[in-house]
DNA sequence: TTATTGTATGACTATATAGTCATATATACC
DNA sequence: GGTATATATGACTATATAGTCATACAATAA
């Protein structure tokens, strides 16, 4: 349990940044290469490449070359499951605080 | 969307670090003090600490003070379902790896 | 009031991370 | 061969993070 941990930290990391969720979203339609991810979610080609290169070593993003390109996918339908997820905790959160906002304005 | 990527990226953070994880693993069985956590995961009371503070502040955690004690507990059941779908994607790495060396060693 | 116990935090260090810019490398095309 | 396109990476900066130690603070007990 004690290594798995640190590789299991290793997984979630591969997710808990913006910049790389941009990413995984915009991988949800499948596999696109580089030089269609990196406009799309609005970064620099070199900072994409890295988080990619980042993701794919931590086992969440596929690579497949073809020719001069190379595409990426995510690997495990879990990961999409877990965005969701937490997707989940922060609406409830939000719900939550907006609502003792609420209750402090009523006084 | 973007705003919001933010906050989903803190919330993974908030799971994706070792220690933050044997936390969220001994609060499994439910409620706990910082005084049985911090012996329970073999770290540093203010190490501990500061780990259990920034998972309530991110909002995967509730905190509950009873005298001097203070109880944490996992907030949403989902913080239990996102480790445990990370941990299915390690298991599935850790097998395939493992399937590459043996075709490796095989030649 | 003083002592004890449980928790939080200031100050600090070492390391990791995200990002940028320039450039290297690889494939394809002429 | 030379050129263009796609991707990766070295070198760097700024910031964030995890951890430690000492200490402050809060609640309770004596």
């Amino acid at each position: 349990m004690n290594s798995n941990t640190t590789y299991l930290a290793d997984v979630l990391k591969s997710m808990a940044q913006a910049t790389r969720l941009k990413i995984i979203e915009f991988l949800r339609d499948g596999e696109r290469c580089v030089c269609e991810i990196f406009p799309a979610i609005d970064e620099e080609q070199s900072n994409t490449s890295r988080h990619l290169a980042y993701m794919q070593t931590h086992g969440i993003l596929s690579r497949r070359k073809d020719g001069v390109k190379i595409y990426y996918a995510v690997k495990h339908p879990e990961v999409f499951e877990i965005v969701d997820r937490a997707t989940a905790i922060v609406r409830r959160e939000v719900e939550q605080r907006s609502e003792m906002i609420n209750l402090a304005g009523r006084g």
